[in-house]
DNA sequence: TCCCAGGCAAGGC
DNA sequence: GCCTTGCATGGG
């Protein structure tokens, strides 16, 4: 145990299981007594010291300290949320989600793994391209080619992610200027630019990777979930602008708890 | 066997 | 612009 780099949390707004099993991130493994997770090449354990209280062990205090947003107050964001749509009954199962704050890069790649699959088999595919669990850099990654790709089962998904590596090895696409757009500007530029990111993935890039509260990420899910609410069916891109208008500024923080719910 | 999964690109209109 | 179609692969 590396006492001097842990991490004490309290438990209150921060449940484990919640916020890493609510779909934003996929390279997290349940120990039984304590759950291990990798972001990029960085490695951290957590697991509940007692009923108040949490740990983090790692050997990148800041990194971590940031990673799980433990500067925002969920209180007031639950509380702020509570009253609208589906919201009482979506906290009071995922009462513990934290909106993580991960790498645009790699959450750029998973989520166009994600495109049309499952979670256990996008799991195994992230795997597949980690090398020594370390994600790979922008470089690394766009040294495979399309059949690599392929071959470790990303099916279709193989053509988008070498020209996705690619152009972001080559810096034909500029990633950080995302930060300074908003979330529908970057959701175009994210689009128009990067084979397969289509409007429900760049929302998840937007929302997982910047932090962007101003998304609502429509999938299958999503989809019942506003069939519950509104009692019609339409399609993503309406239900995303009707969705964000009843969510407001906190779209994406309602979107985890609607989802985390919804999927069970 | 069949349907589904954190949808997308491409082509037709 | 919007609508339809084809798509790799494994889980349930």
């Amino acid at each position: 145990m590396i006492t001097d780099n842990n991490i004490i949390v309290e438990r209150k707004d921060f449940e484990i299981k919640h916020t890493l099993e609510c779909g934003q991130l996929f390279r997290y493994k349940d120990c039984n007594t304590h759950y291990e997770l990798r972001s990029l090449d960085k490695k951290c354990i957590l697991y509940n010291k007692n009923k108040n209280e949490i740990v983090i062990e790692s050997e990148d205090k800041n990194y971590f300290h940031n990673y799980f947003d433990l500067d925002t107050d969920y209180s007031e964001i639950k509380h702020n949320l509570k009253s609208l749509p589906l919201m009482a009954e979506s906290i009071s199962n995922g009462y513990g989600i934290r909106i993580l704050r991960q790498s645009p890069f790699e959450t750029i790649i998973s989520f166009i793994i994600s495109a049309n699959n499952n979670i256990p088999r996008i799991q195994k595919i992230i795997e597949k391209i980690c090398i020594n669990d370390a994600f790979p850099a922008p470089s690394e990654l766009a040294q495979y080619n399309e059949q690599y790709f392929s071959d470790i089962g990303a099916g279709y998904r193989a053509r988008y992610l070498a020209s996705t590596a690619k152009k972001l090895a080559d810096k034909e696409f500029d990633i950080d200027i995302i930060h300074q757009l908003n979330g529908m500007d970057a959701n175009k530029y994210l689009c128009s630019n990067l084979l397969g990111v289509g409007e429900k993935v760049a929302d998840c890039i937007l929302l997982f990777g910047y932090h962007k509260m101003d998304v609502f990420p429509v999938d299958t899910w999503i989809k019942k979930v506003y069939q519950d609410i509104f009692k019609t069916n339409t399609n993503a891109k309406a239900m995303r602008k009707q969705l964000i208008d009843t969510y407001g500024e906190l779209s994406g923080y309602a979107q985890q708890y609607l989802f985390y719910n919804k999927r069970g």
